[in-house]
RNA sequence: GGGCCUGUAGCUCAAUUGGUCAGAGCAGAGCGCUCAUAACGCUUUGGUUGGGGGUUCAAGUCCCUCCGGGCCUACCA
């Protein structure tokens, strides 16, 4: 049994989330960790809210309350979403946890002591009217290289020309409109993980197997123009974790919080800790995920993220944690996520475009999505959601594939044998040949499983029903009953303990139609198959079940076009 | 501008890293079955692998070039 530490890259606060954010990382990552549960491995699945910031901060202004009222019911819609999509975190915290202020504030000690943090002084922009600095993202104004009269501070959208906030003509909030806009001298503090570079380079060198997205993002990071540059880890804002040095404060750096991208990773360990509180745990419980001398050198790491947070995991967190100089764990694999694109452009928050989870989980449940999205996941390139896509992908791989396997057995068994397992008959070479197909399967599935190769593992696991029916066609229980029941009961009883192979098998993939396909079989045995013999034997004849309701319904002509239009713009 | 990814059957994707006639699912066509959610099974049509050039005994795979799509480029997170 090995001990696998599983992240999601930690969804935003200021709203709710679309599927492309979901298949990008909550949703892999939730595939994996309950995979490696059900093959028995101990695991520690933990996902978070990332509530910092100024997006978050506007956000609050704009529902009229508190930014940390507002974090809290954002925090708990994202979970209760969580939950309807089964994500089956250990944990899923706050970035604004007590918790995260400790550990930040410690990381952010550990580097000030070994000389990975530099203070510098810097001009950024002031809007008095907005009481605040102002990202350069947040400054608007005239592109003085092409004319474009929404330009923004650091890049113009209309000529791609990068700017300085100070290049625009007429500047103003773009927050509030306002033009009372001053350049103010502010100190910061930057990590200085340039220092860090060779050991970076060497470390994400090493990394042969990681995904190319990963490493040539991190490697054009690491030897693009200069090289990795210092980042700056702190802002003038309000809402935050407090800049300190450890439990000190820092002299200079009052009213001044850090960086989101600086405590969101951290928010990792944070959560565990969390966690541990949670469950009246002693901090043990958790440093033995995390601190390589108190029991985490058997752990495996794998963190789960969409492409724009790559930078972030590859360079910044793992520079804080060797900066620290302290033994924490690095993360020993990456899966990075390419975009779903929706329906010939992209999904976007702000046009309302595309499905969002609440949405989603109020037309169809979670399975549908969690099937759809997993078996497109976008991991060599861009994926597209397309309403016909799903359609027909959902149609004929939940309903026809699985779902009509498991009503003709159960339905066949009812009417011919009643509602108990056959007894009777014996298997010939028709189940020798079926278990032996199953078995490569098998082993195929897991291999992609254990690569998360996420794709090729679903196509398996759809290879793997579709053998159910192969078999029931060939072996015909319905001309065997009229002339050998008891052959006829034979090949249901394998039937039967076939559906509930599918349902272990399954689950991470569809956990609620798994769970209904066990209860029906009155069963809790979920132990996955490690040989088919076995596990084609677990339900003994004599044993009871009934015939589920449809599994899966399929989703109409009408119901498509409907959905198709009410999602094409304004969410309303 | 620079960097990276990508282009394979009508659609969505494979191809053991240079090695038999480029494979699967869906859609289409034909046949079969009747247990089942008009479902299932079998057979089958369909590709000059974006265009062109090159290296090699051998190229979807490597090199050059052109065309198309996408992402990143560090103060949104």
């Amino acid at each position: 049994m090995a001990r696998i530490l599983v992240t999601s890259a930690i969804p935003y606060i200021n709203g709710i989330k679309h599927l492309g954010n979901l298949v990008g990382s909550q949703l892999p990552a939730d595939l994996y960790a309950r995979y490696m549960r059900g093959r028995g491995h101990e695991v520690m699945f933990l996902c978070a809210t990332d509530e910092h910031g100024t997006p978050a901060e506007l956000a609050a202004a704009k529902a009229g309350k508190p930014v940390a009222e507002y974090c809290a019911e954002m925090h708990a819609v994202q979970a209760e979403l969580a939950r309807g999509f089964r994500l089956s975190f250990d944990h899923f915290g706050r970035s604004s946890s007590p918790q995260n202020h400790r550990l930040t504030q410690h990381f952010a000690g550990r580097l000030a002591e070994n000389g990975y943090i530099g203070e510098v002084t810097e001009q950024q922009v002031y809007s008095s009217a907005d009481g605040r600095f102002l990202p350069d993202r947040y400054i608007e104004g005239t592109c003085p290289n092409c004319g474009y009269d929404k330009a923004r501070g650091d890049q113009c959208e209309n000529c791609t020309k990068q700017l300085d906030p100070t290049d625009l003509i007429d500047p103003r909030s773009a927050i509030s409109g306002s033009t009372d806009l001053e350049v103010r001298e502010t100190k910061h503090l930057y990590l200085r993980q340039s220092l860090l570079k060779a050991k970076l380079d060497a470390w994400i060198d090493a990394q042969s197997d990681w995904p190319v997205l990963t490493t040539s993002i991190a490697k054009k990071w690491l030897h693009d123009g200069d090289g990795l540059q210092d980042r700056g880890i702190t802002r003038d804002l309000s809402w935050g974790i407090p800049v300190k040095k450890g439990p000190e404060d820092w002299p200079g750096m009052e009213g001044k919080v850090f960086y989101v991208w600086f405590d969101a990773p951290i928010e990792y360990i944070a959560a565990s800790a969390e966690w541990a509180q949670q469950h009246g745990h002693p901090d043990s419980a958790w440093r033995r995920w995390w601190r390589t001398d108190e029991g985490a050198k058997d752990v495996r790491y794998v963190q789960f993220m969409g492409k724009d947070n790559v930078p972030f995991h590859t360079l910044s967190f793992p520079a804080t944690i060797m900066g620290s100089g302290e033994p924490w764990k690095l993360v020993d694999y990456i899966k990075s996520f390419n975009y779903l694109n929706y329906d010939g452009g992209q999904f976007s928050t702000s046009q309302g475009r595309g499905v969002f989870m609440d949405q989603a989980l109020s037309i169809l449940p979670a399975d549908y999505w969690r099937w759809w999205l997993l078996s497109h996941a976008p991991e060599n390139s861009d994926a597209e959601f397309t309403w016909e896509n799903f359609q027909a992908s959902v149609n004929k791989d939940l309903a026809d594939v699985l779902g009509n396997f498991v009503s003709r057995v159960t339905k066949f068994c009812r009417s011919r044998f009643g509602e108990e397992i056959p007894e009777g008959g014996a298997s010939g070479p028709e189940e020798t040949a079926l278990i032996a197909r199953l078995s490569a399967r098998l082993v195929a599935y897991q291999t992609h499983m254990d690569a998360m190769e996420i794709r090729k593992a679903a196509a398996e696991l759809r290879a793997i029903w579709v053998e159910g029916n192969e078999y029931l066609q060939a072996a015909a229980p319905w001309a065997a009953f009229k002339t050998d029941p008891e052959r006829a009961a034979a090949i249901i009883r394998l039937s039967m303990n076939l559906i509930r192979v599918y349902a272990v098998l399954s689950r991470p993939f569809i956990p609620d139609a798994a769970d209904t396909l066990l209860a029906a079989l009155k069963t809790e045995n979920r132990d996955w198959p490690d040989s088919m013999p076995n596990a084609l034997a677990v339900l003994p004849a004599g044993h009871g079940f009934s015939v589920p309701e449809m599994l899966f319904g399929k989703i109409t002509d009408e119901q498509r076009e409907e959905w198709q239009s009410r999602f094409a713009g304004k969410r309303g």
